[in-house]
Parts: structure tokens; C-alpha cells; sequence
DNA sequence: TCGGCCTCTCTTTTT
DNA sequence: GAGAGGCCGA
């Protein structure tokens, strides 16, 4: 048992602590995952039947990862474990058990597109406004009555949410949740919820099914259990509550997915479901400088709730965190990518120990723009999944079909593409007549001649027929070659090939790799069953990192902060650190939602091992539009003791300081451009919704004043805003805000440290 | 039925 | 600034 002397004693006990209910607070970079690693592989050296161990993980990475170093301790045992998400492993569970609840095992699994594209259809029958009935909104409301396990019935019958709903004037959300519900049932398709919700349903409906499965996973651990929510809760308590081996490990600092119906309360209550259980404190970080951590510990304990520890690092001091301003967020990633050009020369870095953290996917762009430029090798992860493009969705979509031919999403997504003559109409035709008959759209087509006459029927014949042949070819074929056959035939492959955009191209290529991928699949070895579906089964769980061949190739990594969580990086960029961004304009409203942001921000910070640059924008990019930023509340939390600021940036040297970058951005960067085609006359007027487009033009003599002395009343123009009258001002020096009404524009507030204003009449 | 054009919305984060 | 849905004319 070697594997346990490279752990301190705490680490130590917790993996052999093997027996009973179990928790282990990890603070950030406190060697979770050898831990979580460690006492798997423990379990299986003491004798405990691999079979029986049930690891529940927040991404498939994170799994795939621990199978891998568990494999490294204890060998091709490994491979019994039951291991991975939550969704994924109760989908496995799922299909096995499926029918006793009334569902085919062959059910879809309907992506948040697919829920959402259930719910438009709905609202369009109901002939619901869809501002008040927000699909958003409304699969957020059936979301969380889910997690928490309301059924619609429940839903419908419990007053205080009758009530709720029908004073916000939104009284048809029952309704709407019992026909989405019964919807996918008739579909045979259950969302992410449901994977879920079902497998409560089934738990609690089946006692035979839930003795099996206690009896099975004898051994049970749960990570970052702080993100895990009611129903995820009652699934696991209900699963180990035989044996009670059940070892859950979190981080309530980290618990970033209270949006999703996570409670961090499972985390803060543990010791009251389990009065006799055993706490492991993980204190010392081994991941960053003493400067991160004690940066990371003065953020975290601005919030109100959490679980006392001290998390501490007895590395070097390192380097103080680096905070930079540009003036715009095109600026903010040329800073960004200079800085790390500079770090990897300088301190013989690969570029594959930098990482950029944003807090939205959007900001992603202007950091893409920035390296390309410098030629720094970069990747993406997260955002638009491989599998969430359209192109390879269709394709899916006639597998789907093809195993579920009731999967309606599926099949109003293919049966006009490629174009064969079924248009809105007919499928609408189609849905009512099955709605009428009470049968599902699948089995009008099947026999169409039932319930139309003239043309379509015929139309409808040779899909169906189509599809029914997919079927045959699928019961024997290999993935591969159901899969090839299914794309060639289906008129999808010879559609893409056909476009010869670059973007065309591109939709082509990546069916080609989807392909390749089903491929491989085919020839995998320790699969018995390599059928097509097979491999459908969990495709609708798979995420962009599932499928990484060149994870190893030296890149720059860009994510959001979400993504981030579990992964290190000597050194880290986190960007955008402001007001309304991040914190995010959704989380002032209530202080917990503020502490969620607060703890991503500590997540963020504790990502980084030496060297942490902090950034900000004073102006941006939002919708097209350009806006002024003032610097996150986060920074002001931060001891200034542990920073270095860095304002070097200088506005461009032309004359117009700050917004150079932005109106070549929004000129397409055209404007120099001597060689440039002239746009056709006939072209339509340049779309122009950024402020920019009428942008004031500024007196001739414009220049900035001293603006120390402003005072109420005075009048002002701005470089941009144009003219306007100071309504109010606010805050101490440096950081004076002035409330001004700008004729052209409206009111705006700007920090008077930034703002160009130049005075016209000084009423004193 | 289909394609082009317009408008609207979107930005918080993800299984 | 992009993608998706809606509208309209052919």
C-alpha cells in the first residue's frame, strides 16, 4: 500500500476511513482528487468487489481522469467501476429499468434545444404571449419543480405555488408543465431533469428495484457535493442507506451551481442526516503561492455563509497578483496576450501553462481576436459543443429517429431537411391529426393515406419508408456502417457537400468527424455491443471535452470560470472583472445570489498555482453596442496589500483616445483600406446599432477639462455622449460619479477619473 | 412550399 | 454581432 505514503495525515485517515458516513471539506487545490483516487483504489486493495462501488462525479471528465489514475494503483479492475455523472450514470441505470415506469429503454434523451423548441410549440397551441411565458423562464419554473420533485400534478395542486404563479399573472404554468410532461412521455423522451426526477420516481414506485441497487453499490462517493441538488440528494440517500458507506467530498466555497437547483444546504446539513459521521478537513493548499491563497481567503470571507477552515499554502510567497485596466475589451485582450508573449519568453513558459477564465462565453471573443493576432496557439472550452451544431444535431437526428421513431423533436428536425416537400403546414397537419386521434406523429406518417388525401401521402410514404429502412439496417450493421448508410441515404451528406461556402465546407468536415469518431467506436474492442445504438445512448450527455484527440497539443486555454472548476494552470488570466459582468447583473438582486458570485470568483482566483493577473475594461462591447464599465466591487474586497496595479495602458496615440479599436471594429476595419471592393450600390445600408453610428461629432476645439471642481448644474460635452447638464455627483475622490443628462442619449453615469468632459459654462 | 429579408433577443454560468 | 424565428412575395 505504497500509494498511501506520498499523503499528509489527514488525507491519510480520510482514505482509510473506508467504512460508514464519511465527509471531507477539501478546500481549493487540497489534493481532492488523490484523495477521492486514492480511497477508491484503497477500497479495492482491501478486498471491497469493484462491482459495488458507485463514484458519482460532476463532469465526465473528472471521471475518465480518476478511472485513469485509479487504473495507474490498482489495474483493470478499474474498468468495473460504476463511475460518472450523476445524469450519465442514472441514464445507464435508466435504461435498464426503464419499462417498469412506462418508458421505452430505447428512450431520447432531449438537450435543453429539444425542451425548449416542447415548450415554443406548446406556448403556440396554448397561444400564450411567449414575453410573459419566457421559454427561458419556463423551463427554468419546470427545472426547478423538477430538482426539488414536484410532479405536475403536485404542481398544479399545491395553493402557494397556484397562487404565486397566478399573481405574477402567469396562472397557465401548471399547464403548461403538465402538457410538456406528457409530451416527452409520449415522445419516449426524458430531459436532463427527468434522468433524474425518473430515477427518484422509479426508487420510490419500485422497492424491489431500489433493494437491488443498495445491495449492488455497497461503497458510494459523491464529489463536489456542494453542487449537488435536491434530487440528486434524495438518490444518493436513498441508495446508501443500507450500508452507509457513503463518503461525500465538496467545498461549500466552491459551490458555483446554485442556479441549477444545487443546495448547498446538502453540504451545511450533512451532519444531520448522519449524526455519527466522520469530518476530514483538507486544509493545506498544494496547488498555489502563500499570495493566491491568501488573496483567495480575503475574497471568500466577505460572505456570510459558509463552513469555518483555514486553508493555507506553505509554498513561496510568489509573485504580488497582477491587476490590469485597458480601456476597451479589445484592448483588455491585447493586453492579455502580450502579457503571456511575455511571461513565456521571460520565464521559459509553454503556452500550454496559460490559462484565460472569463465569466461569459461571450467574452471569449475579443481574447480569440487578440492572441490570433499575435499568433499565439489557443483553444476554446466549453461553449458551442461539437455536438450542439446544427450540422451534426440533423445527423443525430435521423439516428434518433431511427430508434425512437416517436421522438418528435428528432423528427420535425429531418423531415424536411434535406428540402423534400414537407413543409409547415404538412407537419402541423400531421401533429394535429395526431393529437386528434391520440397517437403520436409517427404513426400518422407511418399511414398517412388514413388521414390526408391529394399529394402528401405519397411524400410522407417514401420517409417513412426511409426511416424504417434505417431501421432494419441498424438491428445488424455496425454503428459505422449504419451510420454512413443513414447519411448518404438520408440525402444529408450529398446536401452538405453540395455547399461549397466555407462555411458549407466546414458543416461537411465535421460530419466527416462525427463519422470518424462512430468509427472508432465501431472498432473499439472492449465493447461487445457496438450497434449504433450503443453508441447513441448517451450522446445527448456527451460535452465538448469528451471527445478531445489533441488534448495534450500545447495551447493557451480559454473557458469560462465554470468550466474551470477542477483544473490548474501555473498561470491565470481572469478577465472582465466588473461591475454587472462580474459580479453578473443577474446576482445584485439578492445577497446569496452575490455570494454565488463571490465564491466563483474564489474559484476563479484558486485556479492559479504561481502567478494570477487580474483584468478590467472601462468600456465594452454588449449586444453590439458599446457601453462603460466601472471595475468590479470584487477588486475593492481584495487586500491591496496583496496587489500590484497595472495602469500602464496609455490610450492610442490618434485622436481619439479610447475608441480606436471599436470603430474599426466597427467599420469592419475597412476604413484604410484603399483596395477594398466598393459595396454595390444595391447593398443595403450598413446595419449601424452601435452608439457609435451616432456617435456625436466634438467641436472643433474639443479638449478635456479639469474636471475636479464639476459641480450639479454645470453643462458638458462629451467626446461621444455629446451635450449634456450634471444632474448629481457621488462617491470620494478618485472615484467621483456624476449623474449627467445628454441631450442626444439620455442619462448616463461616469466616473469622473475616466470620463473626457470638457466644461462649457461654469455657473459659478 | 420556399427563400430572402427583417426583426428580435440574447448574456450568466451547464449536465 | 449572431442566430433564430417571423413575415412576405414568388
Amino acid at each position: 500500500m505504497d500509494y498511501l505514503q506520498g499523503l499528509n495525515p489527514e488525507q491519510r485517515a480520510a482514505v482509510e476511513q473506508t467504512e460508514g458516513p464519511v465527509m471531507i471539506i477539501a478546500g481549493a487545490g487540497s489534493g481532492k482528487t488523490r484523495v477521492i483516487t486514492y480511497r477508491v483504489a484503497h477500497l479495492i486493495r482491501k478486498g471491497v468487489d469493484s462491482f459495488n462501488i458507485l463514484v458519482l462525479t460532476f463532469t465526465n471528465k473528472a471521471a475518465r481522469e480518476m478511472r485513469e489514475r485509479i487504473t495507474h494503483v490498482v489495474g483493470g479492475e478499474a474498468k468495473n467501476i460504476w463511475m460518472g455523472t450523476f445524469h450519465s450514470v442514472f441514464a445507464k441505470l435508466l435504461r435498464v429499468e426503464a419499462e417498469k415506469i412506462g418508458y421505452p429503454s430505447n428512450f431520447t434523451i432531449y438537450d435543453t434545444d429539444d425542451s425548449k423548441s416542447v415548450l415554443r410549440a406548446i406556448l403556440k397551441e396554448m397561444n400564450l404571449d411567449d414575453k410573459l411565458y419566457n421559454v427561458n423562464f419556463v423551463l427554468n419554473r419546470i427545472s426547478a419543480s423538477k430538482n426539488n420533485l414536484i410532479s405536475w400534478q403536485e404542481y398544479n395542486k399545491n395553493e402557494q405555488i397556484q397562487a404565486d404563479d397566478f399573481s405574477s399573472g402567469r396562472g397557465q404554468l401548471g399547464k403548461i408543465y403538465e402538457m410538456y410532461a406528457t409530451r416527452c412521455y409520449r415522445a419516449g423522451a426524458m430531459d436532463f431533469d427527468d434522468l433524474l426526477y425518473k430515477t427518484n420516481e422509479l426508487l420510490k414506485l419500485h422497492p424491489e428495484v431500489l433493494n437491488k441497487y443498495q445491495h449492488k453499490f455497497k461503497y458510494l462517493m459523491v464529489d463536489e457535493y456542494q453542487d449537488t441538488n435536491f434530487s440528486q440528494y434524495l438518490i444518493v440517500k436513498k441508495l446508501a442507506a443500507v450500508n452507509e458507506n457513503l463518503c461525500v467530498v465538496g467545498d461549500d466555497a466552491q459551490s458555483i451551481y446554485a442556479f441549477r437547483g444545487a443546495n448547498i444546504q446538502n453540504i451545511l446539513n450533512f451532519e444531520k442526516d448522519y449524526p455519527d459521521l466522520k469530518v476530514f478537513k483538507l486544509e493545506q493548499n498544494y496547488r498555489s503561492t502563500q499570495n493566491i491563497v491568501n488573496v483567495a481567503n480575503s475574497i471568500i470571507s466577505n460572505n456570510k455563509e459558509q463552513l469555518k477552515k483555514n486553508v493555507f499554502s506553505e509554498k513561496e510567497t510568489g509573485d504580488k497578483i497582477k491587476v490590469m485596466r485597458a480601456f476597451s475589451d479589445n484592448e483588455e485582450g491585447k493586453m492579455v496576450a502580450e502579457t503571456i508573449m511575455q511571461d513565456r519568453s521571460l520565464k521559459g513558459r509553454k503556452w500550454h501553462d496559460f490559462a484565460i477564465l472569463y465569466r461569459t462565453n461571450a467574452q471569449s471573443r475579443s481574447m480569440e481576436e487578440a492572441l490570433r493576432k499575435l499568433g499565439i496557439p489557443y483553444k476554446i472550452y466549453g461553449g458551442l459543443s461539437f455536438y450542439q451544431r446544427k450540422e451534426i444535431k440533423d445527423l443525430i437526428a435521423y439516428f434518433r429517429l431511427t430508434f425512437n421513431p416517436n421522438d418528435e423533436e428528432a423528427l420535425k428536425r429531418v423531415i424536411n431537411y434535406p428540402k423534400r416537400g414537407i413543409g409547415d403546414t404538412s407537419v402541423d397537419k400531421i401533429i394535429v391529426s395526431a393529437d386528434q386521434h391520440g397517437i403520436t406523429p409517427w404513426e400518422v406518417i407511418v399511414e398517412p393515406g388514413k388521414y390526408f388525401d391529394g399529394k402528401a401521402p405519397s411524400t410522407l410514404n417514401t420517409f417513412a419508408t426511409m426511416i424504417q429502412s434505417f431501421q432494419v439496417l441498424a438491428k445488424t450493421k455496425s454503428a459505422y456502417e449504419s451510420a454512413l448508410y443513414i447519411a448518404q441515404h438520408s440525402g444529408l451528406l450529398k446536401d452538405l457537400y453540395e455547399d461549397k461556402s466555407v462555411e458549407g465546407l466546414n458543416r461537411y468536415e465535421n460530419i466527416q468527424e462525427l463519422l470518424n469518431g462512430i468509427k472508432e467506436f465501431s472498432e473499439r474492442e472492449d465493447i461487445e455491443e457496438k450497434g449504433l445504438d450503443v453508441f447513441m445512448q448517451d450522446v445527448a450527455l456527451l460535452t465538448n471535452d469528451d471527445k478531445d484527440k489533441d488534448k495534450d497539443a500545447d495551447t493557451v486555454s480559454l473557458m469560462t470560470i465554470h468550466s474551470s472548476k477542477g483544473l490548474e494552470f501555473p498561470q491565470v488570466y481572469v478577465v472582465g472583472l466588473e461591475e454587472n459582468l462580474f459580479p453578473s447583473q443577474m446576482s445584485l438582486n439578492s445577497r446569496s445570489d452575490l455570494e454565488e458570485e463571490r465564491r466563483l470568483f474564489y474559484v476563479a482566483v484558486t485556479r492559479a498555482e504561481t502567478k494570477l493577473t487580474i483584468s478590467y475594461a472601462t468600456s465594452r462591447f454588449k449586444f453590439g453596442t458599446l457601453i462603460s464599465c466601472e471595475p468590479s466591487r470584487f477588486l475593492d474586497e481584495i487586500d491591496a496589500k496583496y496587489l500590484e496595479l497595472d495602469y500602464s495602458a496609455k490610450p492610442a496615440s490618434s485622436g481619439n483616445p479610447f475608441f480606436d479599436d471599436e470603430r474599426k471594429a466597427w467599420s469592419g476595419g475597412k476604413q484604410a483600406d484603399a483596395f477594398s471592393k466598393p459595396k454595390p450600390a444595391t447593398s443595403a445600408p450598413v446595419k449601424t446599432t452601435s452608439i457609435l453610428a451616432k456617435a456625436h461629432v466634438p467641436s472643433p476645439n474639443f479638449k478635456p477639462s479639469d474636471t475636479s471642481n464639476l459641480q450639479v448644474g454645470m453643462e458638458v460635452e462629451h467626446e461621444r455622449f455629446g451635450f449634456g447638464k450634471v444632474l448629481s455627483l457621488e462617491g470620494n475622490k478618485p472615484d467621483i460619479k456624476a449623474t449627467i443628462f445628454f441631450k442626444e442619449i439620455g442619462q448616463k453615469q461616469l466616473l469622473l477619473k475616466f470620463a473626457k468632459l470638457y466644461i462649457i459654462n461654469n455657473i459659478n
